[in-house]
DNA sequence: GATGAATGAGATTTCATTCAT
DNA sequence: TATGAATGAAATCTCATTCAT
């Protein structure tokens, strides 16, 4: 039996879209270690290992690009956070969850909070230019909402919480920490990504969000 | 009597320390807006009304520019928290008006945002390589410290929190929220800068702190 | 019975013949609007709505693309001219038809005017290396030549007119005037093409034509 | 007596202006070498002996340059036309002189013509942007009506001749003649170009303009 | 005959920095 | 102290063309 020399008609498409996300996933990494600014084109390519042309080719260009990745971490997280169930465990099980879930995905992925940043420092015009935009709402706001209102019925949480501002803050603890890291070094001497500062930052940010929650 | 062309030389000093403050002002707003690799020396100079040369002249190049802002927005906000007077008030209202003075000097402040986000994707290198990052460290640490241990004593406070931990709390409620309204606003669609919405936002990280800092 | 999925030969060579026409109607379109060196390959594509490989196979590269197009757009307007029939006219007559038409066909052909200016621009190289550039003489040169012979001999027309020298003067009155419409009209203010500039022109040209080739 | 080292302000200034100008004879020969679209920024740079960036740190970009020398090629041929003094002739011998100066200015610059054809192409865009439009009308218009009108008083010329329409009609005459006199030679077999067909049709072009204007 | 993917060379433009005074 | 002119290196992006079916 010949060998077949033409691909089936899938496979073509599959390959331009692993070059796709081959691209992707380069933009994604020098993005985050430059920005949006910093970030070289021809260092994308070559982390791609694949022709410069090609990206303008598939994104027009840098800032489309930009627009691209941000829009494929997102999504990433999005669906990381929809994997969380949080309404199948107890109130104040599924806060702490969901504070170890941030933390987690924000130090195991800190392109996630540079991208952010570049994003922020341009005012987001990547995100409102978005068509997807709609679909990058946190599934977890829900969720939360849902758990917020349990934990009071039961008794163990206070009330009036609103589950954005808690979302928020959740994120801000983590974020500011992670974010800030090296300056935060520069200035206070501490290694804070050292295991054991790690460990006490979990602590006190669980400690900060449950004493805020927790009925006495 | 003839015009003395050539101004005294305590004069000139004068209009050299101008000239220098000048350039840092505008450096310091051509970094926030558009971040360290963003920013061109060609608008700087614009901005300071005066020729590019002079920032050569006075700073060596962009790098060390950027720096020497950082270290001034540093000594800005420091000198800022010397002028709290935290150990003045009850522990509980220390605690509120530092919350309080983050909150403020985040929003008035957003170039200080920027940069600091800009010297994080640095890794900090800027302050690192500064012989003064020493004098740049948070006199509210200490402050802070004596704060929570007055308030533990009168029974008021809980014990064991870090005031280096708690200090980096009320940073991350303020920073996250003020720093990425741009793209949180993108994603859920409310408006984080409305006065009604920044009024909420300050309750919220007042009850977080003080309900996880007060006893029952 | 089965569906064929190959066309008869006969059907090939005719959809082969209607995607070169295609082809080379989007190119004199681009060519004209751009061109030579304002053209773009990708943009034939687009217009023809046909892959831009195509064009390579039939027309080997851009260049050959113009040199095509060239011959084409004079084979046009020879085949006009050939319908003339000035020889069946008086000799008055005939001239003025020359002069009509000659504006007309300038008129409702802006692409061959730009196409023709590139030409030249490139030194009609395209032309000198056609094998069918001596197919491209204009017939009208001899029947011209055969109207002139009769005015004069009618006695109506001055002698020792050189049909070549008139037939590019005739050209030369419409071409300029079409031309270079834009930067007149952005000097001069008027509108050229507006209806009653045109009469104007076309009345002019004949007079000035005429004027000249009566005898009093 | 010692050399001076510094030279006066009006030299500094003089050296950037011999920078520009040289910049724009350099643009001025390559756009009309190769037309707007084809000609090359480098080689510009090349042309003139000065640095690349030097030609956007005058020129902004290459379209305010092409702006730049077709502004400049206007005021040249203005500044011809103003020498013409027709007025100070007979009326017959001033039309005579501008129909001569015409073909001579167009031979002698064929650079205006290509760039003129340039800017056609591009619909004038570079001339209706330009604040000096106005300036680029042609003198001659007013001296050619004062000739014709004296003519007519003198009962040698005809009347009812619109100048602009006279302006046009002889710059035709001459300009399509040289502009396309490489498709007319690829096409007629003939040398246009050669100094006996450069005086026949310079007769000829005299022969009908004045064989138009003239009274019998 | 027809097509989407891919590429190398080169285009315009940008930018931090230095020169010359 | 201050400045306009000038530059080399490199950035983004373009374009005609070819590859692989």
């Amino acid at each position: 039996m010949a060998r077949d020399p033409s691909p089936a008609g899938e496979e073509r498409v599959r390959d331009a879209d692993r070059s796709q996300n081959t691209i992707l996933a380069a933009a994604r990494d020098e993005f985050a270690e430059y920005g949006l600014g910093g970030a070289r084109v021809d260092r994308i390519a070559e982390r791609a290992g694949l022709n410069k042309r090609l990206i303008y080719y598939y994104f027009e260009d840098k800032e489309k690009l930009f627009q691209a990745v941000l829009e494929q971490v997102y999504r990433d997280i999005r669906d990381e956070e929809r994997k969380l169930r949080l309404t199948e465990l107890e109130p104040a099980t599924a806060v702490k969850r969901l504070i170890e879930f941030t933390w987690d995905y924000y130090r195991e992925h800190p392109e996630f909070i540079t991208l952010l940043n570049s994003a922020n420092l341009h005012k987001a015009r990547h995100l409102s230019e978005s068509k997807r935009a709609r679909e990058l709402n946190s599934p977890v706001i829900e969720t939360l909402a849902a758990v917020l209102e349990r934990g009071r019925k039961e008794g163990v949480f206070r009330g009036g919480v609103d589950p954005v501002q808690l979302y928020v803050s959740i994120a801000g603890l983590a974020y500011f920490y992670l974010s800030n890291s090296h300056t935060l070094q520069a200035i206070f001497g501490r290694d804070l990504l050292a295991p054991k500062a790690r460990a006490e930052r979990l602590s006190h940010m669980t400690d900060v969000i449950l004493g805020y929650l927790l009925n006495a």
